[in-house]
DNA sequence: TGCGCAATTACAAACGTTTGCAACTCAGCT
DNA sequence: AGCTGAGTTGCAAACGTTTGTAATTGCGCA
């Protein structure tokens, strides 16, 4: 018995014809007779010939695989993002590979070097927080392999890029926490190094001065991840003072936090402090109360992250270079209306 | 200017050298003079020289890249399993390429058959729901290509296992509940046609049955998917009934569900109804009460088959065939107690 | 001068494909 | 009989590596 899979070789050599005939059998090529095609493509459904997925990569020099790299998988948003760009991925016979940087530069470095070398025909990235040198982003541009930024992006780098309107995110959920009569409203948001929230504070700023409000520094706080712990312990103080009435969290699970400290200290929600979070995370409908929240299109910028990306390896030559800017809206539950 | 990436060839020829001293050169061959050798890798430096991935895999028929495939990405336990697998496939070299099913079977199939012809040195797999037929996993073996199964298995093929130890899970999680005094006690579990949710169960009438507690029929109730949804309405006569006092949930979200259809009744959990779920999600802390729930150790389980997998590609012709089970444990929270 | 040996390097095959081109067979025509 | 051309098929190169073996060089020594 002959081990390993069936090569074209081995068809060939049982039919007594050569590897091209084969090839070309396969291919359905008129130029082979139509009984000599028949006999091939007998052969090879028998012993289920599949083609050798790497010889066939270093012939076109074309992988058909998209290159994912992302903080953290464990996560509801990025989980969509993924699925997003799977779907459009699998529709244009492209596989996918993602590599978790679990929000270490020193992952994302490895794991885009890994990449780099024939192994993927292009990349997504979304940046991890630790992140502040691009050198190894630099490289995969340099080697002309097409390379999209989304959500966390990289100013720095000249690449197509699919982006969130953070601001405008902000600004909503912060005039939307006004327009419910509360004046005395706080920011708790995550590492302000990244874009995304500096854009989100940014609007919160802008729905404030808008409306005549003013802020205090303590009122906003910056959490170095945007997980409930975090977010518990760091606005815990801010909430136990009673001087806010309203609360724009840039992390569902931060508002979760600031919610149980208000429970704690026996203030009800939404009636003395009324609570906005980020991302509409499906425990934000089994939460009690239900979070209001900001929505967070992961699938829709998945997909278009995908588009662009094999929009530009499908025309290597022409310079794509469009940001899209997707919208986030406001999504009402019971943490920021009082009746 | 040059396109492409750079390639053994191209330094050799600068160098005036053959490509084979290149590549010993690269290797730190001591054949290659140390002079010519130093010249090779600064050169190579200067470049930025990575090896072509494809055309190493092909020369040496080996991938250093393992396939997963799992039914769901948005999934906490998936996630972990994901994360496990990826420590231990990293720290020997190899990546990892992640197929979700979307508890599809016909995604799965594709999947399978994708990675099928040298694209993968071995497989990881945890069947959808809807699978019921392993054809593609036979094709798989055929190929003596080294296969492992975990959580969700297929006992029909031959190869290792990584499970979990559901039957004593179950087991565990109704004597935690018979011994806070419950002695009504209903099972909401998850497809009855995947193995792990068949020994929830048995665990579970076991541990009625030790105790000399009777069910009924309507006590037991089986939901198409472990969603928090499905749970809720499918549950929704039976807690309403308030014939039982004790509800051992297949999943998390299984037992979120059936809390809220509790609370809507104005029943008291775990006053009214003790609940244990399954899985630890992290929603189980947060959520008021917090949640009872069995461990499931997705990380060990995810270290342990890649380990298995790894193991079965450097042993080629040992045939390993042990399955390993790992112990689910207790997690005793509010909606279990009553003090 | 010529031989052998060590040191260094180059050549070529192989991995599994695809594809341009050459080669072969055979029938039909002059 | 010989030429043409259509219909088939095979050869060989190429993709970027590694590696066994052959080739080249220069030196010491008889």
């Amino acid at each position: 018995m002959k081990k390993g899979p069936v090569t074209i070789k081995d068809i060939a050599k049982e039919l007594n014809v050569s590897v091209s005939t084969v090839s070309r059998a396969l291919a359905d090529n008129p130029l082979v007779k139509l009984e000599t095609r028949n006999a091939v493509k007998e052969l090879a459904k028998k012993y289920h010939y599949r083609p050798h997925f790497t010889a066939l990569s270093l012939r076109s020099n074309k992988t058909k695989t998209l290159g994912i790299i992302i903080p953290q998988l464990v996560h509801e948003f990025f989980s969509m993002v993924i699925r997003g760009i799977e779907d459009h991925a699998y529709a244009n016979g492209y596989n996918v590979i993602i590599s978790s940087s679990h929000e270490s530069y020193e992952r994302e470095v490895i794991d885009t070097k890994a990449l780099i070398n024939g192994r993927v025909d292009g990349l997504m990235a979304c940046i991890s927080k630790e992140t502040n040198d691009y050198e190894h982003f630099k490289e995969f541009v340099d080697r002309n392999l097409p390379l999209v930024f989304f959500d966390c992006i990289c100013d720095e780098i000249d690449a197509p890029k699919v982006v969130l309107d953070d601001f405008d995110a902000g600004y909503q959920a912060t005039k939307h926490l006004i327009g419910q009569g509360n004046t005395r409203i706080a920011y708790v948001g995550g590492p302000i190094n990244l874009i995304i929230n500096q854009d989100r504070m940014a609007g919160y700023n802008k729905a404030l001065s808008e409306a005549g409000l003013n802020t205090k520094d303590e009122w906003i706080i910056h959490c170095d991840s945007g997980d409930y712990e975090d977010g518990r312990k760091r606005s815990e103080r801010l909430v136990n003072s009673k001087e806010i009435d309203g609360l724009f969290a840039a992390t569902d699970m931060l508002a979760i936090g600031a919610i149980k400290n208000a429970k704690k200290a026996g203030l009800t929600v939404p009636g003395d402090l009324s609570v906005v979070g980020f991302s509409n995370w499906s425990i934000g409908t089994l939460y009690e109360p239900s979070l209001s929240t900001m929505s967070q299109p992961g699938y829709e910028m998945g997909l278009k992250a995908a588009e662009l990306l094999i929009k530009q390896i499908d025309n290597p030559d022409q310079m794509v270079n469009e940001t899209v800017v997707l919208k986030s809206e406001l999504i009402v539950r019971e943490s920021s209306v009082s009746d």
